[in-house]
RNA sequence: GGGCGGAUAGCUCAGGGGGAGAGCAUCGGCCUUACAAGCCGGGGGUCAGAGGUUCAAAUCCUCUUCCGCCCA
């Protein structure tokens, strides 16, 4: 059967997939006598698109799950998508609003339910995509944050750590987001320098005799002031310490206290304390029992305690106090500054620290075990540098605030009594009545839990845990998570806390943590700089196997993907070429040759020559794959492939395919090498494997998904064949050098000599010269031990002999003395290098052996070229 | 301010103590029936700078400069 001329993806990929999904392949077998390998995918946001960072993330899961399924370990691969709180309720929100809609008006139930449609209609494109990109993941497991039985679990876990005292609810600072209305965890925010002003406040002091000024950023703040700090070792302010200041346009009497955190430097070295709206304020307000006065509320506008600017929004009260301070004689100065600011993760918004009451998990307890268990090498991170960053967050982590004022989510399983005031944790979908005071009056906590809660349970969840399932005994703890750094303490960290916490054992034993796609300059892609690549766009273009093969390559440890389309298109071409050899190869072919045995001593030396590098190639594949080196494994498949069998042993073939005595033998290593290279190359570009594999005429399982990984043999490793071959090689691209220089065309017909004095390769050409006159286009090539050089003679200098080409009067003289002059050149630099390690008497004594014999052979080699060359230089130079 | 990473060919990057590599781009020549999405050949680098360790440094150590990212 004969291939299209080339190779056109649209055609087979979609085939493909459903036939691997339809007979099964991505399941687990439960097989008892099978290795297991599991790992759970991160979660995607259930409304989102793919991009290209799920593109990658996704290329190397399954990169992995084919080669371990075709290694023969039982995998499991749970797929899903996450609820995405905050992310999911803004879009339904946008999507309402065109039809005039706000939740508030629709209501709590009936947005929800809205929620739930446009989850049911969008909630599959993702799915969808993935499987375009070929993600073995085993659908049967595929999950959702709010199935019910992850809620399930969410709610035991709500129950159980309550119980054990590590959930509580209380009045705390948080940040507060104003537009999406909730809070967010520390996490949630990110920090970014902004241009800004700071401006300093005078505060009068009570008797009336001067002012402490104060420096800010926050004005609209001082309405909450509660006292000015300073610190105790500032002489400036020591004397004042104790006395009382009058706030000004409110005309609160507040403290000047001493508190060592203040930093003398910052401003006046007094500032202003707004426990309310503050971290540190907070929790200097903790240590010196200084009453919270919160001016700002939840809806970014001020409070009734904010007196005249009560309803002013927050930016607005602004303006106006600075004004108000200025005119009644407050404001000292103002000069700009930069500041860090909170922004919303989820919508950009400005943050507004303000303490509320709030739910939180104690975190310091389930942290300690889970440093231990990366302390103890039970969980390792690859590469290890991200380590040290999730020991320093976890080292310092902050109580979890889990509470979101939001609707979309884990409802909080908590229900609160209005006759005696208890608070009842349940596991129960509905509490009807008070378990204290028997009362009716009982209603839940408006509140969901933060969107990561859930995700923390992922690796459990999914399994079925609380139940006890055959999943989970079977495949938990997963074998290996992988994913990008940005999330590591949003999510590794706490499922490798709850994990432990809750199953008794790490979720997975490998983090491996990938780079990030930026593109071509770098930048990180988003939609509002338009520079983002669609992976689903590349696909139609390029195919998935070229997107794949293209993330695979450029993902090195450690660094950063700059990815741009024409890398993609680029890797098309190996796609191609693939493709093309495969053709060939199946042109072929004969049925008779099935039945060849590969006897490594009966077959000629390029086909030893191959099989061992293809050995070699399988050995590193491997062992990369291992190591997660992913790129350098597909790179090793690459040059191989493509350096290696199609530029050498594919051209070397049509000689011997030509030859009744070789022509059968020569098909079973053509397809030998070719079958262990689809096989090397399926988890990487499963689409086209799949699609040639149906093609081979022999092949031991139906499907290539199905095959056994290779398998190193060392048998076949035959060095002495490697030298002779990389001689003639060598020898060929000298011909090829001098043919090039002289444009002489395949169509010259040429008479070509070697000169060595050496007998071995003289044998060695006798033996292979019709491959090499194949090789390098000429009609003859002779080996000669003795030789006198011709006028109009050409020569190549080789490590072993030269090559001579007569070339009569089409010789330019002087071209050929430039040439000859520029490889002396480089012979003398190399040979001095080499005589300076070799005259310095403590190299010879000091390093190894091997080195210095190698270093004598380099140089004898050299000197030998070195002559030669000089003396052709010398004969030209004569004319 | 603290931490991490990077600086190697025009571009994107591998390599990580012993003769500077790949892909793309570039130049020259080829429609050689697997492939022009290709083949053959060539040019191109004081491996950021300065010190140090070593017989030997692109590679290890220190410092400097520049560029990213994370945390405060």
């Amino acid at each position: 059967m004969i291939l299209d001329k080339s190779y056109e993806p649209k055609k087979v990929e979609d085939k493909w997939y459903k036939v691997w999904e339809e007979k099964g392949y991505f399941e687990p077998s439960f097989d008892k006598n099978k290795p297991k390998f599991s790992i759970v995918i991160p979660p995607p946001n259930v409304t989102g698109v793919l991009h290209i960072g799920h593109a990658l993330n996704n290329t190397i899961q399954d990169v992995l799950a084919r080669y371990k399924r075709m290694d023969g370990y039982d995998v499991l691969w749970i797929p899903g998508t996450d609820h995405a709180g905050i992310a999911t309720q803004n879009v339904v929100e946008k999507e309402i609003a065109k039809e005039g809609l706000t939740r508030q008006a629709l209501g709590r139930e009936k947005f929800i339910e809205r929620v739930w449609q446009w989850k049911e209609r969008c909630g599959n494109i993702i799915i969808d995509q993935l499987k375009k990109l070929g993600a073995s993941c085993s659908w049967s497991y595929q999950r959702f944050t709010m199935d019910e039985g992850l809620s399930r679990a969410v709610k035991e876990v709500f129950v159980n750590l309550w119980k054990e005292g590590l959930i509580y609810r209380g009045d705390y600072i948080i940040n507060w987001c104003p537009r999406c209305g909730t809070a967010l965890a520390d996490l949630e925010v990110e920090m970014r320098e902004t241009q800004g002003k700071l401006w300093y406040l005078k505060y009068p002091l009570e008797d009336g005799r001067g002012f402490v000024v104060v420096a800010t950023t926050r004005p609209e703040t001082m309405l909450g002031d509660t006292a000015v700090a300073v610190n105790p070792e500032d002489e400036r302010y020591k004397a004042l310490i104790g006395k009382f200041l009058v706030l000004p346009l409110i005309g609160r009497k507040i403290p000047i206290i001493a508190d060592k955190s203040v930093d003398p430097e910052f401003g006046t070295g007094a500032v202003k304390v707004t426990p309310a709206h503050d971290f540190a304020d907070f929790e200097m307000a903790k240590r010196h029992n200084l009453p919270l006065v919160k001016v700002i509320g939840e809806d970014g506008f001020m409070t009734e305690e904010a007196g005249p600017y009560k309803g002013l929004e927050r930016y607005e009260a602004r303006k106006k106090v600075l004004e108000d301070l200025k005119t009644q004689g407050f404001l000292e100065k103002e000069e700009d500054y930069k500041l860090i600011l909170g922004h919303c993760y989820r919508c950009d918004t400005v943050i507004e620290p303000l303490v509320s009451k709030q739910w939180f998990v104690v975190t310091k307890p389930l942290a300690q075990p889970a440093i231990a268990a990366v302390e103890y090498g039970f969980i390792k991170f690859i590469p290890e540098n991200w380590t040290n960053l999730y020991f320093d967050w976890m080292r310092n982590i902050r109580d979890w605030c889990i509470s979101r004022q939001i609707w979309w989510g884990h409802r909080i399983p908590v229900w609160y009594c209005k006759d005696c005031g208890e608070t009842i944790v349940s596991k129960e979908e509905v509490v009807e009545r008070c378990p204290v005071c028997n009362s009716e009056k009982v209603y839940q906590d408006e509140d969901v839990l933060d969107t990561w809660f859930s995700s923390a349970l992922w690796p459990f969840s999914t399994m079925g845990w609380p139940e006890k399932t055959e999943t989970l005994t079977t495949f938990y703890p997963t074998s290996v998570l992988v994913t990008s750094f940005d999330i590591i303490f949003f999510w590794v960290a706490r499922m490798i806390m709850m994990g432990i916490h809750f199953m008794g054992q790490i979720p997975f034993q490998k983090v491996y943590i990938h780079a990030l796609v930026r593109d071509e300059k770098g930048q990180k892609m988003s939609k509002s700089r338009g520079n983002v690549i669609d992976p689903l766009l590349m696909i139609e273009k390029y195919g998935s196997d070229a997107l794949r093969f293209t993330l695979i390559a450029l993902a090195a440890q450690g660094r950063d993907i700059k990815l741009s389309e024409a890398r993609i298109e680029g890797f098309k071409h190996f796609i191609n070429k693939i493709w093309n050899a495969s053709r060939f190869v199946l042109m072929n072919i004969e049925p008779e040759s099935a039945e060849v045995e590969i006897a490594p001593a009966k077959l000629p030396l390029w086909h030893r020559w191959i099989l061992s590098e293809l050995q070699r190639t399988v050995k590193k594949v491997r062992e990369k794959l291992e190591e997660f080196e992913f790129d350098q494994a597909a790179m090793e498949v690459y040059h191989f492939f493509w350096g290696k069998f199609c530029d050498w042993f594919l051209e070397v073939a049509k000689v011997y395919l030509k030859k009744e005595e070789t022509k059968l033998q020569t098909q079973k290593v053509l397809l030998e090498v070719l079958t262990t290279c689809l096989k090397l190359l399926h988890p990487f570009i499963p689409f086209v494997t799949e699609e040639i594999w149906a093609y081979l005429p022999k092949k031991d399982t139906e499907h290539i998904i199905k095959t056994n990984y290779p398998v190193f043999k060392e048998h076949l490793l035959d060095e002495l064949a490697e030298e002779k071959v990389q001689f003639l090689q060598e020898l060929t691209i000298g011909i090829r050098n001098i043919k090039a220089e002289y444009g002489l065309t395949a169509k010259t017909d040429l008479k070509v000599f070697y000169h060595c004095s050496e007998d071995q390769y003289l044998n060695l050409l006798s033996q292979e010269n019709e491959v090499i006159e194949f090789l390098a286009k000429v009609k003859k090539i002779e080996g000669v031990k003795q030789h006198t050089k011709n006028k109009g003679e050409v020569s190549y200098i080789l490590s072993k002999g030269e090559v001579l080409i007569n070339l009569e009067n089409l010789i330019d003289l002087e071209k050929e003395v430039q040439r000859l002059t520029k490889e002396k050149e480089k012979l003398e630099s190399k040979l001095k290098q080499i005589e300076k390690k070799l005259s310095n008497q403590e190299f010879l004594e000091k390093a190894p052996k091997e080195v210095v014999e190698k270093e004598k052979g380099a140089y004898q080699e050299f000197k030998d070229r070195l002559k030669v060359i000089l003396r052709y230089i010398e004969d030209l130079q004569k004319n």
